[in-house]
RNA sequence: GGGCUUUUAGCUCAGUUGGCUAGAGCGCAGCAUUCACAUUGCUGAGGUCACAGGUUCGAGCCCUGUAAAGCCCACCA
C-alpha cells in the first residue's frame, strides 16, 4: 500500500474499528465465564497465570448523545484498556447503557404533553412500555458514537441497566436488606418535585441562593418571621429558644393561629435563634425539614397543607385549592388587612430546587422506603481507612470518608415509572392480622399476588436508579456467590468527580455488602470539561463543544490525544480546539515518518541486488569510534527484526526509546495521562523525527528504522489507536494487528556510544544559533564550517553537515582562522569574514556576562561553608565540576573575542 | 459555619520524597522553500512561581498567615 502525502482519518477509521470488532479482539483472552476442563469442580480461570484488568464504563445515556464529557471518558478509560492488553493482561473493558430512570423519564412526559397526553391516562405497566420503545427507537447512537471514539470494549457484555441480571441482582440485594433490618418504610419530609410528581434523594437536590422577603406576623403576643406565610395553616406551634428572656413567660401558653379558629402552643426549642428575625418561629411540621424534626421532638401533629400537585387542601374553605404561590398572595392581603403583618424585609436564602426543571421543590410528607446506612457508611469508611482504595486525586478519599460519616438516610422510592419495580407488596387484605403489612416478592409483572390466604398490591414507586446503578461493578463482572469472578474487584474506577458522592460512595458500599469486598481497587476521578476561557459549557451560554464534530474534523485520535493534553484528576480544566489540531498534527507527524520509513524500505529492496550494504561502506570507510558493547545483530523480541545499531544516532535513539517506554509505564501506573502523552510527542517529534530520521537520510539502517518505528506506534496505540493501526496496516510488515502486539522490550545499544550523540547536537545546534545569530539572513547557506584535529567531527562530516545545511565542511590544517565556537568546545570554526565577526561581538560579550552571572551563582554557593558542611556530596561535587566548566567556557568565549 | 481545590510565560497547564540556571503546548517574532511532513524545519523573545513571614546550606515545592478564584456539605423561620 502507499502512502498518502498526509493523514486522512476519515478514510481509515471506521474501517479499522469494523476490522478489530470482527477479529474480536476486545474480547478478554482468558474467558470471563468459569470454565473447568479437570472437571475437579474448580474454576480454572484462577489457575491460569495471565493478570486480569477490568474496568467498566460508566453508562452513558442509551438514548442520548455522547457529550465532551463522554468523550474524556472513553480517552481515559480506552488508553488505560489497550494499555494493559499490550501488556499482556487479560483485559476485559465492559461498555455499558443507561436507562437514566429520571432524565429520560422528563423527556418521554414531554413528548407525551406534546401529544396532548399526561401520565395519569396510563397504568404504570403501559407507561413502562411505552417508555421502552421509546428508548429503544432512539437508541444505538450513543454505541456508534463510542466506537468512533475507538473505544475498545467487548460490546458482546454490553450491560443495560435494566437488563435482567440486573434486575435480579438488585433484587437480591434489596431482599437480603429487607432480612437484614436495612429497608425500613417511612413517614419522611422528602424533597419533592410538585412538576415531576417525584420524591428525590437529599443528593439530588440543587440549592441556589435567591431572593426572598421576611414577613413578621404577629400571633398574639408573639411575632413570628417566616419566608413561606401560606403554610401557617400547617402550623402546629411556635418556637422560642429556651434562653430567650423576652419570651420566656409565654412557654407553655398558647396563641391564637391567624385565619383559623385554631390556638397553637408556644414550645421552646433550640432550633429558635434568639438573633434571627424576632426570635420566634412557627412551626410546620409537614412542610419544613427543620420544623418537622421540632415536632417529632415535641410530638407535634403533621397537618399537610399542601398537595402532591402543588395546591392548598385541609385549609379553610377561601384558601382551599389555590397554588402555593396565590395562597400566598392571598394570605398576606388577609394578614395585612387584619393589621397582623407587622414587617417585612428583603433577605436572601437557599431554596430547594429541581435538578432537570428548575422548579421549587416542596418538602412533601410521604411513606417511602428508605435504607438505613449507617451500617453501610461505616463498613465503607472502614475499609476506605484501610487504604483499600486508592485514590486518584487522593485528597477526595479524605472527602468521600467525611461525607460518609454524615449521611442521611437514604432514601430509594421515585414515583415515576421508568425504572425498575420496587419488589414490595402491601397487604389490602383486612381481615388477615397475621400476616405482615408488606412483603417482599420479585414477581413485579404483577399487580396483585396472593400469599397465606392474603391479597397483596404492588407498590408503584420504582428505584432510585443511584440504587441500581450502585451494583455496576458486581453487574458488568457477573459476580455471583456461587462464581466469583476473578475480574472482581475492578482494577479500576474512571469517572467524574462530580458523582463521587453519588455513585462512587454508593458502590463502595454496595460492593462491600454485596461481596464483602470492595468493587475497585483504584478509583481516577476527572474533572469538568470546560471552554477555552473556563467557562462551564451549557446550552444555554451556547459554549458547548460537541466531541464528535471534532472527530469528524480532526480524527478520533487528534481528539483523544487533544482532550488529554494538560489535564489531570480532579480538576475541572479548559479545553479548547487548538489542543486537537496540536493531537492532529502528530498523527500526521506519524503517518508521515512512517511514509518516509517505508520509501527507505522500497529503496533498499530495490537496490538489494546492485549494490549491497552501501551505506554501511561508507559509514565505515569513515571509521566509526571504537565502543564496547554495541548491538550486534540483536534479535528483537517482539518483533524478531534483526538489528545492530552502527552509529551514535542509533545508539542514541535507542536509549532515548527505552527511557521515553519506562515514563509512559510509570505514567500509566500513576494514572498522569497527560505527561505520557507529552513524553511521546517528544520522543516522536523532537528526537525520532528531528534528530534521528535526519541522520538517517545519511546513515541508512533498515532493521533499526523498522524495529524503532513499531516500538514507537505500540507505544502511542493506547493514546491514538487508528493511526498506530492504520499505518501498521499499511506497512504490513507482520499479519497482526497492533491491538494484538505486545507492550516492546527494551531496545539494545551501547550507553557510551548514545551519549556521544549528545555531543553531535550540541555542536549542531550551536552551529544553527550561531548562524541565526550573524548578522544577514540565509546563513546557513553562506558560511562554511572548518575544523581542527577533532576525531569527532571527523567522523561525523556528513552528519554534521547535513544538519547544520552549511555548504560545506573543510580542515583547517593547524591555522585557525573565522569564528570558533565555543560551547560545544570542539575544534569547530565557522568561515566567517572578519567584518561580520566584528558585528557579532555584542552578542558574544553579552554571552560572556550572562556566563559569568552563572558563575558567580555557583562561586557563592562553594563560599557557603555551611552548603559544602550539609549538602550531599554529590551535589557539592556536582557544583565543582561545574564551576569548572563555566569557568572553561568563559575562557574559550573570552578567547573567541580577542581573536575577533 | 465545616471541608476541599486552585493561584507558575499572553493563554492552557506540567514541575512526583526540597538540589531549578523553573519547563511544555498553543500564541508571538525572525529566518528557511525542489527535502517524508507548511498539518513543515530552524532560531528566538517572554517568569519577583499570588502576597507576607518562617524552617533550611538551599524553597515553586515544607510550615504559619493574608488575598483572590472555584467547588462541595450543612444551615438559612
Amino acid at each position: 500500500m502507499k502512502f498518502a502525502s498526509s493523514y486522512e482519518p476519515n478514510l481509515y477509521e471506521s474501517d479499522i474499528y469494523a476490522a478489530w470488532e470482527s477479529a474480536g479482539v476486545f474480547k478478554p483472552s482468558i474467558p470471563t465465564v468459569p470454565i473447568d476442563n479437570n472437571s475437579d469442580g474448580t474454576d480454572d480461570r484462577f489457575e491460569k497465570n495471565g493478570q486480569y484488568y477490568s474496568i467498566v464504563m460508566p453508562p452513558p445515556n442509551a438514548n442520548g448523545n455522547l457529550h465532551i464529557g463522554h468523550g474524556l471518558t472513553v480517552a481515559l478509560e480506552d488508553s488505560l484498556t489497550r494499555y494493559h492488553r499490550l501488556r499482556g493482561e487479560s483485559t476485559w473493558y465492559v461498555p455499558g447503557a443507561d436507562h437514566a430512570g429520571f432524565e429520560t423519564w422528563v423527556v418521554y412526559e414531554k413528548t407525551l404533553e406534546k401529544d396532548g397526553h399526561t401520565r395519569f391516562e396510563y397504568s404504570r405497566d403501559e407507561l413502562y412500555a411505552r417508555v421502552w420503545d421509546f428508548v429503544q427507537m432512539q437508541r444505538g447512537n450513543m454505541e456508534l458514537q463510542l466506537r468512533a471514539l475507538g473505544a475498545s470494549c467487548s460490546w458482546d457484555d454490553l450491560t443495560f441497566t435494566l437488563d435482567e441480571n440486573v434486575i435480579d441482582r438488585v433484587y437480591t440485594t434489596f431482599e437480603k436488606m429487607w432480612n437484614d433490618g436495612f429497608i425500613y418504610r417511612g413517614e419522611k419530609l422528602v424533597n419533592y418535585c410538585p412538576k415531576h410528581q417525584t420524591a428525590f434523594a437529599d443528593i439530588e437536590v440543587e440549592h441556589k441562593d435567591e431572593k426572598g422577603t421576611l414577613w413578621d406576623i404577629a400571633y398574639d403576643d408573639i411575632v413570628v418571621s417566616t419566608t413561606r406565610p401560606e403554610t401557617l395553616f400547617g402550623d402546629a406551634a411556635v418556637a422560642v429558644n429556651p434562653e430567650d428572656a423576652r419570651y420566656k413567660d409565654l412557654i407553655g401558653k398558647t396563641v391564637h393561629l391567624p385565619l383559623t379558629d385554631r390556638e397553637i402552643p408556644v414550645i421552646a426549642d433550640e432550633h429558635a435563634d434568639p438573633e434571627y428575625g424576632t426570635g420566634a418561629v412557627k412551626i410546620t411540621p409537614a412542610h419544613d425539614f427543620d420544623d418537622f424534626e421540632v415536632g417529632e421532638r415535641h410530638n407535634l401533629p403533621r397537618l399537610q397543607v399542601i398537595s402532591e400537585d402543588g395546591h392548598m387542601i385541609n385549609v379553610p374553605e377561601k384558601y382551599e385549592g389555590l397554588t402555593t404561590e396565590e395562597c400566598r398572595k392571598q394570605v398576606l392581603k388577609d394578614l395585612k388587612d387584619q393589621g397582623i403583618l407587622v414587617g417585612e424585609k428583603k433577605i436572601v436564602h437557599s431554596v430547594a430546587h429541581c435538578y432537570k426543571c428548575g422548579t421549587v421543590l416542596e418538602p412533601m410528607l410521604k411513606e417511602q422506603w428508605f435504607i438505613d446506612v449507617e451500617k453501610l457508611a461505616k463498613m465503607a469508611i472502614e475499609h476506605l481507612e484501610r487504604d483499600e482504595i486508592k485514590f486518584h486525586p487522593e485528597s477526595k478519599k479524605r472527602v468521600l470518608i467525611n461525607y460518609l460519616g454524615n449521611l442521611k438516610d437514604w432514601n430509594i422510592s421515585r414515583q415515576i415509572p421508568w425504572g425498575i419495580a420496587i419488589p414490595m407488596f402491601k397487604k389490602i387484605t383486612k381481615e388477615a392480622t397475621d400476616e405482615p403489612d408488606w412483603i417482599f416478592d420479585r414477581r413485579t409483572n404483577l399487580k396483585q399476588i396472593e400469599r397465606s390466604g392474603a391479597t397483596y398490591v404492588r407498590d408503584e414507586d420504582t428505584f432510585d436508579t443511584w440504587f441500581s446503578s450502585s451494583h455496576w461493578p458486581i453487574v458488568c463482572t457477573d459476580w455471583s456467590e456461587e462464581n466469583p469472578t476473578p475480574y472482581y474487584p475492578l482494577n479500576v474506577m474512571e469517572t467524574g468527580a462530580d458523582i463521587l458522592f453519588a455513585w462512587v460512595a454508593r458502590m463502595i458500599m454496595m460492593g462491600i455488602y454485596v461481596t464483602g469486598e470492595v468493587p475497585f481497587k483504584e478509583v481516577y476521578l476527572h474533572g469538568l470539561v470546560l471552554d477555552e476561557h473556563g467557562q462551564k459549557m451549557s446550552k444555554s451560554k451556547g459554549n458547548v463543544i460537541n466531541p464528535m464534530d471534532l472527530v469528524a474534523k480532526y480524527g478520533s485520535d487528534a481528539f483523544r490525544l487533544g482532550i488529554l493534553r494538560g489535564r489531570s484528576a480532579g480538576m475541572n480544566q479548559a479545553f479548547s480546539e487548538n489542543s486537537v489540531v496540536s493531537g492532529r498534527n502528530l498523527c500526521n507527524k506519524l503517518w508521515n515518518i512512517s511514509r518516509l520509513i517505508q520509501s527507505m524500505v522500497d529503496e533498499e529492496s530495490e537496490d538489494v541486488h546492485s549494490r549491497p550494504s552501501a551505506t554501511n561502506e561508507e559509514q565505515k570507510s569513515e571509521g566509526s569510534p571504537v565502543t564496547t558493547g554495541r548491538a550486534e545483530r540483536v534479535e528483537d523480541e517482539s518483533s524478531l527484526t534483526l538489528y545492530s545499531t552502527d552509529n551514535m544516532g542509533e545508539d542514541w535513539i535507542c536509549r532515548e526509546i527505552n527511557e521515553c517506554k519506562k515514563q509512559v509505564e510509570k505514567d500509566m501506573k500513576d494514572y498522569r495521562f497527560s505527561e505520557a502523552v507529552e513524553t511521546l510527542y517528544q520522543t516522536i517529534w523532537d528526537k525520532y523525527a528531528d534528530w534521528f530520521l535526519e541522520s538517517q537520510k545519511i546513515y541508512r539502517n533498515i532493521p533499526l528504522l523498522k524495529t524503532t518505528l513499531e516500538h514507537l506506534l505500540i507505544i502511542l496505540h493506547p493514546f491514538a489507536p487508528f493511526v498506530t493501526e492504520t499505518i501498521w496496516q499499511n506497512l504490513s510488515w507482520t499479519d497482526k494487528f497492533i491491538v494484538d502486539e505486545r507492550w516492546p522490550e527494551k531496545l539494545k545499544f551501547d550507553p557510551i556510544t548514545a551519549e556521544q550523540f549528545e555531543n553531535i547536537r550540541t555542536i549542531v545546534s550551536e552551529v544553527r544559533t550561531t548562524l541565526q545569530a550573524l548578522p544577514g539572513t540565509n546563513n546557513a547557506n553562506k558560511y562554511a564550517l572548518m575544523y581542527d584535529k577533532d576525531s569527532l567531527v571527523e567522523d561525523n562530516l556528513l552528519l554534521i553537515k547535513a544538519l547544520t545545511k552549511v555548504p560545506d565542511i573543510n580542515a583547517l590544517g593547524g591555522k585557525p582562522r573565522g569564528l570558533r565556537l565555543a560551547l560545544a568546545n570542539h575544534e569547530l570554526y565557522l568561515d566567517v569574514p572578519e567584518q561580520v565577526v566584528a558585528a557579532y561581538k555584542d552578542s558574544l560579550t553579552e554571552k560572556i556576562l550572562s556566563v559569568g552571572r552563572e558563575l558567580d551563582a555557583l562561586n557563592a554557593r562553594m563560599m557557603n561553608p555551611n552548603y559544602v558542611a550539609k549538602a550531599p556530596e554529590y551535589l557539592v561535587k556536582e557544583t565543582k565540576d561545574q564551576i569548572k566548566e563555566k569557568q572553561a567556557l568563559i575562557d574559550r568565549l573570552k578567547l573567541e573575542l580577542t581573536l575577533i
